[in-house]
RNA sequence: AGGGCUAUAGCUCAGUUGGUUAGAGCGCUACACUGAUAAUGUAGAGGUCACCAGUUCAACUCUGGUUAGCCCUACCA
């Protein structure tokens, strides 16, 4: 027996499979029983556990979950290793937050060790609930043996990986791991550097008034800037805008945009109104000079005047390029040396430059900004600072780590703290107090070196721990040279499937075109630490690729420097800190105190997940690279990058050749979810209420995963109505007359595909179109296509129209080949529509699979026939089978269906219900293959519509008229621009040019000045309405109903009614479909004709036994029609 | 600021290499059907295909620009 349901609960059935599935340990079953040899790799990108699962998650697990199961449907093992992201800052600021301290508390307050205990006790916080969500959302993932990034054996994996890239070389022999330094926002208040996280805190970009000042940059009068003076002694000057004034005794180079237009202007300084030239761009002459004063004479102004008019005279106009290699008089010339006075003060290009604002010309002092800290480099300007003996390159910058200008500025600003935020406050609500800003801008107006001075507003970074503002400032740090593998890593990029394709070109490509090295050092507590030792001088340094190297390294210190170490039990801080190692000189080495990015933690996995290489060096291999990864579209330069980073760096290979970014899901207005506005989807109640495979469905087909979703509760209803309820109706119908006849499938004795009815053959070729169309799709990585695929099949072709017009066969009469082939065909289109469900409806799919193989399992079983296993994730997918599909057939059944949907509508039209029978049907025919085919779907077409019989409008009839359209497709390329004359003259073509063309083959017309030889291909035919029947038409095909009733056709038509009465009056007395009975009829003139010809068809109908008419019928009148209205009474046989 | 994505019916989305009636589902209105019945069918209303310009005989589709929303990156002086 079929089990028979009273309605659909699809949480009731999420809970009854996953039960079965921890039974019975379907997942580990899904995957053992699969050849290890041939294996579809999945990299999990590990959550943090230290917040809850959103619906988010559940999507982006969605799509990871749907390519695993498809791909062990095909025959593939998917290991699919759970793992858990473990480090970082988020944790490190959520466990601050908890125990109410700040960063500089660590060590202190708390020491390191009892704060790495606390945030190791965070990480898994919400570990449970995540399994949780896992097991409700049929997210099959081995979360029994996951990795975890804290562990010494990940954290191992990622040393070896470290010092792999310490080893390599680039061809000019730097290490692809050194220590460099970056310009990078520092808060001198709090003494540490600031990560960009910190930076993106709400609050941190706060609007404030700073000094800024254009300064002139005098020009020295050389070869190279000889085009620069018109005049012998002339005062050539750049103007350069800066809103950190302070930024100027750094200055060492000017930066101008080389296609920019920059204009030399005399004019008279405004200040002090001297005669000068001064150099800017182009776009900002108007925000320095007003027009109106270009015609004043060339004379100095009078400078007591508060706004004077200063006269100015274009002199002539060149491009940035040709500016650049000016050089200049060093602005402020604290700090000098011969090199600088050889190499820098020289105008160099960048492309950053915009004429938004400013002058054009950038000011440039590269140690406190990382644009001038780029183009500095690129034109081999030297950095200007106090000499630094240990590296000469490198010289200290004039503003100390205190934010305080050093001594060598001399009286007037050594030790001053370059924003004024940095003093106390005693200091600077003194009236006398002048910021460094403003009394550097003073001390340029005194030297005729300004050329204006202003207040001005911008927005401006903030420490959130001090609320002073940041400096941008260099610090060392760890890098990995990135840049050094970018052309080869844009290379690989192009071997990889992205889905959507848009963000492995753009978002991930560009980046690649444009990489910089990886910062990779963060002055933190709770991470992987970089194994660096290093001696105090920084002479020597050795990186340490494992625990069996830490251990022989310390075996040597403790001899050489008559140590008693022992190797740390946790490779974490504070205890890998203390580990001293020994130089091949002898000195003792200490770690460099960085821990590492915790973006190289999760770009690691590929080979820390399974401890490489110190273990499972098979497994790796096999395991490497990923066919399949699928993260949020903000992992592109997240875990996209990583992984593709450290695997074409450390393998010169791609980490994953198919890559699917999902987008966000907002709320149903499109908002982003938020704690704060409360409109966050609590996932668990999501599934609660309407299954996680509603759910899962909804966010698949509604949009594609890449586009963001907005998330609709009546959405998912929808899809269980629509898809869910549907095949749940169909398997009901199903089962409830299968155990009627009981019928059950037999793997053995498949009813021949040939000897099945048009119908059948139709649908077995829909469902095998079907299959290949999924497959496609799916390999393909296109999931939303997939999903409406199969939607469009069982909605459409499956329910309205294979089981509406096949009703009939299950519930009448005995068994016989026909109601064994309708049975079989439903079988079958049921059991492959769930199994190419199965990927995204986990639960349902096999849910139904088991109610529908049940009976059969044991036979299966013993025959080692495909329906022996228990579930549905465990058989193989259905293969493509082009045999099956018949594209002819299923032309022919769309005729049917578009000849019956236009028949209906004229039914509609002129009133006339279905039960009504008609007498003809006419089809004006085109093409006499058009008979052909809908011959054979005549007997189809003439039962659904009530109609007896169907004829054809030939030529040879003299009704059909013919008129054309011109096909646009041909003929624009052939007309050109005489197109639209050419399609009016086609459409003024009557029936006999028609005929015409047909006879000959083609057919010329004029437009223009050409002639144009049209063929029949040009002409798209149609058929004029038949006058005097009512007609329809859908494109190609008209339709055309004869509406006329006789005695004899209104007969049946009463009788039909009759029978569909007696139905209703069955089973409102809840009658079994198998019931025999007995039927009164009140005896009704109206209705004599209809019972007289028509009784044995009422009787067959409603399984009557007797039927009889009478005078008085017991109970209530029954409305036959607008006119009739009579009793009717049925009774159960042998009552 | 740069890069990316998106913009089509009230809502959610399709729309093939440009081709002349721009579709579906939901919702709404009306009607029908009734041994799948908490289902189904038919019809109707509902569109300046975000805006502007260009290419073309022909643009929802291609090109350029603008606007809006979102994402990522970012010290613009």
């Amino acid at each position: 027996m079929y089990r028979e349901f009273k309605q659909l609960n699809l949480p009731a059935i999420d809970a009854e499979i996953l039960e079965f599935w921890q039974q019975e340990g379907i997942f580990e079953q899904s995957v053992e029983q699969r050849p290890a040899g041939k294996s579809y790799v999945f990299y999990e990108g590990p959550p943090s556990a230290n917040g809850k699962p959103g619906i988010h998650h559940v999507m982006a697990r969605t799509v990871k979950d749907l390519f695993c199961r498809y791909n062990t449907l095909k025959g593939y093992r998917v290991d699919r290793k759970g793992g858990w992201d473990t480090h970082g800052l988020p944790i490190e600021l959520q466990v601050e937050k908890e125990l109410g301290i700040t960063t500089e508390d660590i060590g202190k307050k708390i020491s390191v060790d009892d704060y790495n205990r606390a945030c190791r006790s965070t990480v898994m916080r919400y570990k449970d609930m995540w399994d949780d969500i896992t097991r409700k959302m049929g997210y099959w993932v081995d979360l029994k043996n996951p990795y975890i990034t804290f562990e010494n054996e990940y954290i191992e994996s990622v040393w070896s990986l470290l010092r792999r890239l310490y080893e390599k070389k680039t061809p000019q022999g730097d290490s692809y791991l050194y220590k460099g330094f970056t310009i990078q926002p520092f808060s001198p208040a709090a003494g540490t550097g600031l990560s960009s996280h910190e930076l993106n805190l709400p609050g941190c970009y706060k609007e404030v008034t700073d000094f800024s000042v254009v300064a002139m940059f005098r020009v020295r009068h050389e070869d190279q800037s000889a085009f620069l003076f018109d005049e012998e002694g002339e005062d050539v000057r750049i103007l350069a805008w800066t809103t950190t004034p302070w930024t100027l005794p750094s200055n060492v180079a000017l930066t101008v945009g080389p296609d920019i237009e920059y204009v030399k202007v005399k004019t008279f300084s405004p200040y002090n109104a001297l005669p000068v030239s001064v150099v800017l761009a182009k776009d900002r002459l108007s925000a320095y000079f007003n027009p109106e004063h270009a015609e004043l004479p060339m004379q100095p102004f009078d400078t007591t005047e508060k706004k004077p008019a200063i006269p100015y005279r274009i002199i002539k106009t060149v491009k940035g390029s040709e500016l650049s290699g000016v050089r200049y008089e060093q602005l402020l010339p604290y700090v000098t040396s011969p090199e600088l006075e050889a190499r820098a003060f020289r105008v160099i290009p960048g492309d950053f430059v915009t004429t938004e604002d400013g002058t054009g010309v950038v000011h440039t002092a590269p140690y406190f900004g990382a644009d001038d800290m780029r183009v500095a480099r690129d034109a081999g300007i030297p950095m200007i600072g106090i000499p630094n003996e240990k590296n000469p390159d490198l010289p200290f910058p004039l503003v100390d780590r205190q934010g305080r200008f050093v001594p060598e500025l001399g009286e007037e600003f050594g030790g001053r703290y370059v924003k004024a935020e940095y003093y106390p406050k005693e200091v600077t609500s003194d009236k006398e107090f002048k910021p460094t800003d403003l009394l550097i801008a003073l001390r340029l107006k005194e030297d005729n070196k300004a050329f204006k001075i202003e207040k001005y507003a911008h927005n401006y970074p903030h420490c959130w721990r001090t609320d002073k503002p940041v400096l941008y400032y260099p610090l060392d740090s760890w890098f990995i040279r990135a840049s050094a593998s970018k052309e080869r890593m844009a290379e690989l990029n192009k071997t990889i499937n992205w889905q959507p394709e848009s963000t492995g070109s753009g978002r991930f490509g560009q980046w690649l075109e444009n990489l910089q090295d990886w910062n990779l050092s963060r002055s933190r507590y709770w991470g992987v630490p970089l194994p660096v030792w290093r001696t105090e001088d920084g002479e020597e340094e050795i990186c340490v690729g494992s625990v069996e190297e830490l251990r022989a390294g310390i075996e040597k210190a403790n001899t050489q420097l008559g140590l008693s170490q022992q190797a740390p039990a946790d490779l974490h801080r504070p205890y890998i800190d203390e580990v001293v190692l020994v130089s091949p000189s002898g000195k003792p080495m200490r770690r460099e105190l960085d821990l590492i990015d915790v973006w190289f933690d999760s770009g690691a996995m590929p080979y820390a997940q399974w401890h490489y290489p110190f273990e499972n060096k098979d497994t790796f291999e096999r395991n490497f690279p990923a066919d399949f990864i699928a993260e949020g579209v903000d992992q592109t330069r997240g875990w996209f990058y990583t992984l593709h980073a450290i695997a074409v760096m450390c393998f010169d290979s791609v980490a994953y050749k198919n890559v699917v970014s999902n987008g966000l899901v907002l709320d149903k207005e499109g908002n982003k979810m938020s704690k704060s506005k409360g409109n966050v989807v609590d996932p668990f109640e999501t599934l609660a209420a309407h299954g996680a495979d509603a759910t899962r469905w909804y966010m698949m087909s509604n949009a594609s995963p890449w586009d963001n979703l907005k998330f609709n509760l009546e959405g998912i209803v929808e899809t269980r109505n629509k898809l869910f309820g549907t095949l749940y109706n169909t398997y009901n119908f199903f089962a409830l007359y299968a155990n009627l006849d009981g019928w059950t499938i037999d793997e053995q004795q498949i009813f021949p595909y040939e000897k099945r009815s048009e119908l059948d053959r139709w649908i077995i070729s829909k469902l095998y179109s079907l299959v290949a169309e999924y497959r496609r799709e799916m390999d393909q990585y296109e999931p939303t296509r997939a999903a409406r695929a199969i939607e469009n099949f069982v909605d459409d072709h499956l329910s309205n129209w294979y089981i509406r017009l096949s009703r009939r066969r299950f519930w009448k009469g005995e068994m016989n080949d026909d109601k064994e082939a309708a049975y079989q065909t439903l079988w079958e289109c049921l059991q492959v529509t769930l199994q190419l469900m199965s990927s995204l409806a986990p639960f349902f799919s096999d849910w139904m699979y088991r109610n529908l193989t049940a009976p059969v399992r044991e036979k299966a079983r013993a025959g080692n026939t495909p329906l022996r296993h228990d579930s549905i994730h465990l058989t193989d997918l259905v293969a493509p089978d082009a045999s099956k599909i018949d594209e002819t057939l299923e032309k022919r059944m769309d005729y049917a269906q578009r000849i019956c949907s236009l028949a209906l509508s004229i039914r509609k039209k002129e009133k006339l219900r279905v039960r009504q029978p008609l007498q003809k049907l006419l089809l004006p025919v085109l093409d006499e293959s058009f008979i052909a085919e809908v011959d054979g779907v005549r007997e189809l077409i003439l039962s659904e519509i009530n109609v007896k019989e169907l004829e054809y409008v030939t030529d040879s009839s003299g009704l059909l008229k013919k008129s054309g359209k011109a096909n646009f497709k041909t003929l624009g390329a052939k007309c050109g621009k005489d197109m639209k004359a050419v399609a009016a003259i086609i459409e003024s073509w009557t029936d006999t040019d028609i005929s015409r063309l047909e006879k000959e083959g083609k057919l010329d017309v004029s437009a223009g000045e050409n002639t144009y030889s049209i063929t029949p291909e040009d002409v798209v035919l149609k058929t004029e309405d038949l006058p005097g029947w009512k007609t329809a038409t859908d494109g190609s095909v008209t339709v055309a109903l004869d509406v006329t009733l006789n005695d004899e056709l209104v007969a049946e038509g009463l009788a039909r009614d009759l029978v569909n009465r007696i139905q209703n009056a069955r089973k409102d007395k809840n009658f079994s479909v198998t019931d025999r009975i007995y039927v009164k009829l009140e005896n009704h003139p109206s209705i004599a004709a209809a019972v007289a010809s028509f009784a044995d068809y009422i009787k067959s109908e409603v399984l009557a036994d007797e039927l009889v008419l009478e005078e008085q019928v017991a109970g209530d009148k029954v409305e036959l029609n607008d006119e009739i209205s009579l009793g009717i009474e049925v009774l159960l046989m042998g009552l």
